[in-house]
DNA sequence: AACTGCGTGTATAAACGGTGTGTATAGTGG
DNA sequence: CCACTATACACACCGTTTATACACGCAGTT
């Protein structure tokens, strides 16, 4: 629950209603990739169902509002969540891989698919280098991040079109053809 | 929907059941992460309701068993899915990022938490090293794909390490406190 | 000057679809 | 009867879209 421990450690620095704390999170991670209102209020309901925020109504003016605050409980699991570090197990399973077996397996141009993603990653590095220079530091360090995992797909895009004829031939033992499909 | 991409392609070199169907994709695209059985038939079920696969029951011998095909409406998607290149904007989401910036916010040491998150990428890292020596070709590029993300995610927690100061300046200009946790 | 109406910003809720997890169920063969 | 094959169901999370309600200010009207 990565949205929910982010809005969870937003509150940590005080009481917040749900639209404020959407924008301060837009501002802060969204990088491109804004939350929908939808999805605030949906983790907030959540959040508020395993006694990590409570509700203060607040009767005053403007539209109705409810602000949340932070339980103990919640600042609890904030540390627990900032202590405990990641696994990165996804890289385990990555698209990549899986289009290109998948291509060998079909009988598809492997080469081609290699060759398109390469194009596409080149072409957002250039995004993002440029996005760089006129971003202050906290958005030049989450392009490098970007910029190290791009740079890292380059790496094994170039070592698996290296490898792609033996892979072809661990992956097809016999080349059994397709069946037709069926409407 | 990669999972149900993945199935498809399966599926394209000829109909099979669903159990038969999960255990393909566990061996060859698992690595560690095996699909639940409820995760297989709810996909199918999507797929079949999208048109992309057909039902073929099997009246025959064992338990009620349901072959699923690829339709020409599926082999279609597949070709699509295996032609668009991978968008890789999750890398500007990173969950690294996000507990980094909440840190210290929240006064807490950013410095442990990138020491520990080396620490675990370092023990990962050996780990996919050993795995690599006695696997075929297929695990040693998905473990090399892993590795190079690995990497560039160290480079990154150094580079960060190197300008906590500086980003800890930015990100709290007034060093408000934190108020007291409402039970 | 007062009234009307309308757009904009603030704030939340409800509905829906995809995805993943856990559990239950049922037949078959040894 | 136990393990293996095979599927279904229920639930939770996550994200998107759409609807709703109120306040505020401003433009145009009379």
């Amino acid at each position: 629950m990565s949205v929910g421990h982010a809005l969870l450690g937003l509150l940590e620095s005080g009481p917040r209603h749900g639209y404020d704390l959407k924008r301060s999170y837009d501002e802060r991670f969204g990088h491109g990739r804004a939350l929908h209102y939808g999805q605030v209020y949906a983790t907030l309901a959540r959040l508020l169902k395993n006694g990590l925020v409570a509700v203060e109504s607040e009767p005053g003016a403007g539209p109705d509002r409810k602000r949340y605050a932070i339980t103990s409980a919640g600042v609890t699991d904030v540390a627990a969540w900032l202590t405990t570090p990641e696994k990165p197990e996804p890289y385990l399973q990555s698209a990549l891989y899986t289009k290109v077996v998948l291509a060998l397996l079909t009988g598809r141009d492997a080469t081609d698919l290699l060759d398109t993603q390469r194009a596409e990653h080149l072409r957002l590095m250039r995004e993002l280098t440029r996005r760089k220079t006129d971003g202050d530091l906290a958005d030049q360090l989450i392009c490098d991040h970007a910029l190290f995992h791009l740079e890292a797909d380059l790496r094994w895009l170039e070592l698996t079109a290296a490898r792609l004829d033996q892979l072809a031939a661990r992956v097809r033992p016999g080349s059994d053809p397709l069946p037709p499909a069926r409407p």
